[in-house]
DNA sequence: GCAGGGTTCATGCAACTGCATCCATATCGA
DNA sequence: TCGATATGGATGCAGTTGCATGAACCCTGC
């Protein structure tokens, strides 16, 4: 196979790089202002948007690009906090549905302005016009399939 | 503050699971050749492009923006494997300076097809002519001073 | 109906990270 | 000079992640 180019390895470079200064800002942000995690945030959020506030652990994996075994140890820390519901799957005792709870999704309006902020100021105000939809597009197509 | 645009949003949302997807694939290219994470090949590099070889924690920790613990850490794993050698500074004895041993020098060499040819399928494979380019100019600067 | 195999989720254990703090050393100011 | 303060780096402990495996359950073919 062909090696990568200069240009190719360049944006490698600063994927992660840019990636892990913006998400550890913002993170830092949420933090500071008494939040939990923006892990919590990203499952709480899925849940939001699924019909009846629930989905199968499965599909928040693929959705969150979490390994099996982080996303149950992750639901363990929202259930003891109240925030999201384990609630069997009928007809199938292996299955089970994750169900955001009222306090689920307070917590998940609560942390949004803040987190909104911190987007804001870690990426909107750093990117010019049009910049933030060719990133988006760009990105989009190195996700690939997985989006 | 103003709040971010959709197209912000998007763009922040696909650089945490764009960033996440490309560098579990490469990590996990790279762990089935049976090499060490990409952590270690970082430090490693950075070594070798500095001039003897060496560089100050410091600034080691702000290259690969990581916290100082966890580069204190990270070299006690690159040190027991004896691919690094911590050496006392001359005139300050509480800093010293982090150089690569040939050892060192021989991982990175025999790491780098593999990291490189991973970097070309998961990032290099999916980008067209101008695309990285055009990525790693966007990126840089939403990374702002940090590079 | 039941043995074998696959699927879904949980968990024991080791490695790694985050946080607070500590230790040793250097520097500054009176 | 000496005490207060700052700096560079290490470390104890708790929390999180990775990996391998386990437990419970479903399904298929015989």
């Amino acid at each position: 196979m062909q090696g990568p180019t200069d240009d190719v390895v360049a944006a490698w470079v600063r994927l992660v790089r840019a990636q892990r200064a913006v998400m550890g800002a913002v993170e830092a942000d949420l933090k500071r202002a008494g939040e939990p995690p923006l892990s919590w945030y990203d499952v709480l959020w899925s849940l939001v948007q699924a019909p009846d506030g629930r989905l199968a652990p499965r599909d928040l994996e693929g959705a969150l690009l979490l390994e099996q075994y982080n996303l149950s140890r992750l639901l363990d820390r929202l259930e003891a906090d109240g925030l999201v519901a384990r609630v069997p799957h009928p007809g199938d005792r292996r299955r089970q549905f994750v169900e955001i709870t009222e306090r689920g999704r307070a917590l998940r309006e609560r942390m949004w302005p803040v987190y909104a902020e911190a987007v804001q100021r870690h990426v909107g105000a750093r990117l010019g016009d049009g910049e933030a939809r060719c990133l988006a597009a760009i990105l989009g197509g190195l996700l690939g399939g997985r989006f």
